[in-house]
DNA sequence: TCTTGACTTGGACTCTGTCCATCGTAGGAT
DNA sequence: ATCCTACGATGGACAGAGTCCAAGTCAAGA
């Protein structure tokens, strides 16, 4: 993620201290934050920053394919940065705790042609639920 | 899904003209609406019935496992009445359609033991996203 | 340094869903 | 058939997540 900002400046992007100090926050491999969680990290490095904006910048890191959304069930969403390797999430029921999994095989491959409706199918999320060590 | 009311006899509830109409909206085997839908079918039937009842059944349903909840990412929650086949669902990105698909193999069966943390993983839920021929 | 349009702000607003005090009624008891 | 009562329904207030917008700010090219 060092090079985020440097990809970003490539794609035409203003860098303003708020986008730097949310690609920031979202740095690391195994992080997998609420946009409220992004937004008071953010507020740590930059008070001032409005929620709006931390909404903006991660719909924006989303459209451009450097950040995944984690739709967690009636929960918040989650941004994963970890965008750039293929990967499933195991979701704790409990706590809401997500982690990265890697199943076997392509889940894509699975489904039949005949299955799929005429769709242009892009993409898969697989989602597996249970209960943490600490829930359980 | 004609059964079902006799199910939940058989289950304690009490069969109010209410919970009736819900199970009655719900019926069919690829009917995926969200909760307000399911609100405004009922009140086509009885025009009183309020949303928090509909929020009740649909939980009540829901932990029973009759129906199944499917989250469509940022859209509302939609409930499926046929849970008693196993499958999963093709949404689409362009104006959230769902349908039920049936890849191969179990999804389950394809997390190796070493990825699941200790975590006791109960459910898979397998969304596949693309554009519906329409949207395409 | 100036200019300009892209970006940010914050507060109001929408949508989805939950909560709760009160009222109504299904269905067993008589 | 009628009565009782606990379970269910009601609706309005509330909460969390996210969007929208008019006005102000500033990054970066000229």
């Amino acid at each position: 993620m060092s090079d985020l900002l440097e990809r970003l400046r490539g794609r035409g992007w203003r860098l303003t201290s708020q986008r730097r100090v949310v690609a920031q926050v979202l740095d690391g491999d195994h992080v997998h934050l609420t946009a409220d969680e992004v937004h008071a990290l953010a507020a740590r490095r930059l008070p001032e920053i409005s929620r709006a904006t931390v909404y903006n910048t991660l719909g924006e890191l989303v459209s451009l394919g450097e950040v995944i959304e984690v739709s967690t069930a009636g929960r918040a969403m989650r941004y994963d940065p970890n965008a750039r390797h293929p990967h499933q999430h195991l979701v704790c029921s409990g706590c809401g705790t997500v982690r990265d999994v890697h199943p076997n095989g392509d889940p894509l491959a699975v489904l039949p042609a005949a299955e799929r409706f005429g769709f242009t199918v892009s993409d898969v999320e697989v989602t597996y639920r249970g209960l943490c060590p600490s829930c359980g």
